[in-house]
DNA sequence: ATAGGGTTAG
């Protein structure tokens, strides 16, 4: 068969039948040793959706000198699938093995690749001296790919200090740097990069840029700067792209403004996709929406379009923070009539669901029916432990997360909060030591409010601004007031050991509280306040903040990390159940 | 013999 012919077929492969084919036709033809052909069919089987790895590792067995290509192909093909560390255990072979093969950019590219992908830091760093060694390191391609390294493993100053020493980074280097301080912890830095790169004239941002600085709007909270993006894509004509859209949406939703969010959903100058209806339906159920995203996933059942498993879990998780329990139920199982399969997550709706309810006894069910043991779904059963007081529970909960190692802070507090509402002190001392002795590590709070188009972050008992005296000010008439209503604090929320006087100092100076007392000192009355946090709210700021919103007459919006919570008048749009 | 590789959504 003519090479030109041969290459033509495998282009045109698509399912792994007609790989097996073509591989028995070069071998049968005798040119399995000799052709370029042979890699051709090598990568495909490693790397398309219709080849099979293993396969492609049988037949790199058989091949007695790989060239580089060969070798590349199979790195290539590990780096992306479910386990990439072993690429990089696939390069040092290469590296170690005599034949006709050298390393070349493209090794060094697809073993970086698989770095990014299982944050392997030090065998990123060890390539990275090895490419310098090669002399690739003008390669900007190669550049931009160890950047996305280091910005994905968690080194953004490294990230930064590479993007920097480019000679002439292009729109790829741009875009790889502003992503990974979206996704780190620099959406900050990220927005104030897209405004360089559209201010410069030098390179226009374009689809992926956008996409970037819209996620760091979102963690931010930043309503003003995303709107700002969307103008940008609006003037670019970027809005004809689907990602783009959806990303928008996603961003208004985090923003806090669901009118913004459904505006730009019924407006979209593009096709949806599925992704956009599963990202409005998601964007409901984190505000506590219950009933509009029950409606949205009727409307796109009649689009002709079928929700796939990611539907199914928005809406059970809007149920779920609406506390829709009968709904929820029917749709997990309406779920399965049509053939999909849950996971996880939405085992894990299922039990907050079941636990939402007070029944406890079906949640335990689920979570112990499951072949894998999951720590998501123990941690999310005590949670429901917490709210009714299920000491036995809690306790069998708690012990299984001791068993699989994985028991966190949050765990703790959470096995602590139940005993202490039981006045059981003896157990929650031994829950405090418990955390000693383990040395369990906490993830620092802090919140963030953006006052005048500016974000303030706020860590617990901040102390750092400038209206620091107005803030403490604030927080201590807030504190009076709110006792003059009847409330006392829940101090159980607090693990110290220490007096019940700085107990409840401790809970006050909380960085959600800070920044709603920040709120309240600088914007006028009526102006509804809006606070992002990190973490989940807990459970005495929650009541507190209730307060305020009575007293203060004030429309309050918390985002935690997993939904929003709006305070008016005294309730929250949550219902008590987080 | 040659090209191939980097940034982006729920």
């Amino acid at each position: 068969m003519a090479m030109a012919y041969f290459n033509l077929l495998l282009q045109k492969c698509s399912s792994f039948s007609h790989i097996k084919q073509l591989q028995a036709n070069l071998i049968i033809n005798g040119d399995f040793h000799f052709s370029s052909s042979r890699t051709k069919l090598l990568e495909l089987c490693a790397v398309s959706s219709c080849g099979d790895l293993s396969y492609a590792l049988h037949i790199f067995r058989y091949i007695r000198y790989p060239s580089t290509n060969d070798w590349n192909a199979i790195i290539r093909g590990t780096a992306l699938s479910s386990d990439p560390a072993n690429a990089v255990v696939w390069y040092r072979a290469m590296a170690a093995s005599n034949g006709p093969h050298r390393i070349d950019a493209l090794t060094c590219s697809f073993a970086l690749k698989a770095c990014a992908r299982a944050l392997a830091c030090s065998e990123a760093i060890q390539l990275h001296s090895q490419l310098l060694r090669f002399g690739f390191n003008a390669d900007v391609l190669l550049q931009t790919t160890l950047l996305d390294v280091y910005a994905k493993v968690g080194d953004l100053d490294l990230a930064q200090k590479l993007f920097d020493e480019m000679p002439r980074p292009d729109i790829a280097s741009w875009n790889a740097l502003i992503s990974g301080f979206a996704q780190g912890s620099r959406p900050a830095d990220a927005i104030m990069m897209f405004k360089r790169m559209k201010e410069g004239g030098n390179l226009r941002p374009n689809a992926v840029t956008v996409q970037g600085a819209l996620l760091a709007c979102s963690q931010l909270g930043t309503l003003k700067e995303g709107e700002n993006v969307h103008k940008y894509i609006v003037e670019e004509k970027l809005d004809m792209n689907v990602q783009v859209c959806n990303v928008v949406i996603d961003m208004y939703a985090k923003c806090g403004s669901m009118d913004k969010a459904y505006w730009v959903f019924e407006n979209m100058r593009c096709d949806k996709s599925l992704i956009t209806w599963n990202t409005m339906i998601m964007a409901f159920a984190m505000h506590g929406d219950g009933y509009e995203a029950l409606d949205l996933f009727k409307k796109l059942g009649r689009s002709g379009m079928s929700p796939d498993a990611v539907s199914y879990l928005a809406v059970l998780c809007a149920c779920n923070h609406a506390g829709l329990v009968e709904d929820g139920l029917k749709l997990f199982n309406l779920m399965a009539q049509r053939g999909l399969e849950p996971n996880i997550k939405h085992y894990g709706s299922m039990v907050d669901l079941f636990g939402r309810a007070g029944r406890l006894k079906e949640a335990y069910d689920i979570v112990n029916s499951l072949p894998f043991p999951n720590m998501v779904l123990w941690q999310t059963l005590l949670g429901a432990c917490r709210t009714y007081g299920d000491v036995e529970m809690a306790e069998l909960a708690s012990g299984k997360l001791v068993e699989m190692g994985f028991i966190s802070c949050g765990d703790f507090v959470l096995l602590s909060n139940v005993y202490a509402a039981r006045q059981r002190w003896d157990d929650v001392g031994r829950v405090r030591d418990a955390m000693r002795i383990r040395d369990v590590k906490k993830t620092p709070g802090f919140s963030y409010i953006e006052i005048k188009g500016k974000m303030y972050k706020f860590v617990y008992g901040d102390q750092s601004h400038s209206s620091c005296r107005e803030i403490y000010a604030k927080l201590d008439e807030i504190n009076l007031r709110i006792k003059a209503y009847g409330y006392s604090a829940d101090t159980s929320n607090v693990l110290h050991d220490i007096g019940d006087e700085d107990k409840e100092n401790a809970l006050c100076y909380h960085s959600e509280k800070l920044a709603v007392a920040f709120g309240l000192t600088c914007t006028e009355e009526g102006i509804p306040i809006q606070v992002i946090k990190n973490l989940r709210i807990c459970g005495d700021c929650h009541v507190v903040i209730k307060l305020i919103s009575k007293i203060y007459n004030r429309e309050i919006v918390v985002r935690d990390r997993t939904r929003f919570h709006r305070f008016k008048e005294g309730l929250c749009s949550c219902k008590d159940y987080w």
